[in-house]
DNA sequence: CCATCATGCGAGCAATTGCTCATAATGCAA
DNA sequence: TTGCATTATGAGCAATTGCTCGCATGATGG
């Protein structure tokens, strides 16, 4: 079983390291969307990146920390989107940067179904290190400010656990569908920004 | 690499079949709900169940099998306990049904966390067979049923899409909560169910 | 040309695990 | 009890996989 070590060893300072980095990185890509999780061994991903397991293990402590540096990767990504959109919304409409943000994940989840699919599996499994909530952080900022620029047209002040749920139930519906098939259906748009829509403004009625 | 054989091998004519399938699919649920899908092998679950590993061979060709049958027995569970909440709701409110629905779901969802976590994964792995589509089927025809006896209090008549995405939403709000703590927030149930009352009834403003 | 040393290499170890099969145990009918 | 058929057993095989370590390689400086 692997070290719980999940550090980045310190890179040589020889200059072809960073190249020698993004090359695994990048076969780690590739092997991951392509046969998921099933067939993602540190063996294959050397022998995709055309490199040896050895160098392999001297920039990647172990098979976890390289999966991390990917779902690191990816939601540094994410979160640079997010705030980007967020930013590029200021002074418009909450529907227009609702539909915006669908679109970003809707985008982000059918590029690579299985990659996106495995490394949420993992995030989960993982013990999260700094840098990842980092970006959970920054995630949840950008769509905090967003939603007080709109507080006005909110059925309830957004709280932590709004921003999640919003969260989550977009993540949820676009990857649903992205699972079933290859192309989003034309739909899923609309789908997400209803249900964001109505989670954010609706008032439930008292019993 | 495990055949794609999900069938359950034909059940052995003896009393003590029975039993000892119950005894192997309790042992299962033990170990997943424990260690999740790490420590889930075989050899383990026969020791568990105090069973040798042959004999578990005798009731499943192969570990995917045993897998599928525990997610049948949990979906089939799942969809008796909808169609029974569908139709004690019969003449009362949506709101009165969703309530229910999200309180199912919780309850289910927190018993055992790693279970159902580990069989929603697996679901998407494995070539689903029949009875599961039936139980998934089930669930599809008594959410659409409630949602037609209020189709006036929705904000567009009800497709297949409208029921798979409450779904989604629900399943997803709750699991997202369920991983992270060991008891349900007291807010959980309302979240769902503003989530859902939302997203079925509210009407996006056109652009 | 040599010595040094950081880096690359890949055979292979140790551990895990899905699964089989020769054998033992057990139930049952005669 | 005897003989047959069915079921249970678990040692162990074969395949996989995370990872190590001794050695090769090639650049650098003298």
């Amino acid at each position: 079983m692997p070290r719980i070590d999940l550090q980045p060893r310190k890179a040589p300072r020889q200059a072809r390291s960073a190249d020698t980095v993004e090359t695994i990185l990048a076969a780690a890509t590739r092997v991951l969307e392509r046969e998921s999780l099933a067939g993602f061994n540190t063996n294959r991903v050397a022998e995709v990146a055309g490199v040896s397991v050895g160098s392999l293990y001297q920039y990647f402590p172990n098979k976890s920390a390289l999966i991390a540096a990917l779902i690191d990767r990816q939601q540094s990504a994410l979160a640079r989107a997010i705030e980007d959109c967020v930013a590029a919304h200021e002074g418009r409409s909450l529907l227009d940067a609702l539909h915006a943000l669908a679109d970003l994940g809707v985008e982000q989840q059918y590029r690579r179904p299985l990659l996106s699919a495995a490394l949420d599996h993992e995030e989960t499994r993982l013990p999260l290190e700094k840098r990842l909530r980092e970006s959970e952080q920054r995630i949840g900022a950008a769509v905090m400010s967003l939603l007080n620029r709109h507080q006005k047209e909110l059925a309830a002040s957004p709280r932590p656990s709004v921003v999640q749920d919003i969260f989550v139930i977009a993540k949820a519906l676009i990857e649903a569908d992205a699972m079933a098939g290859r192309t989003p259906p034309p739909d899923l748009r609309e789908r997400v920004v209803r249900a964001l829509w109505g989670y954010l403004t609706v008032k439930v009625p008292p019993a």
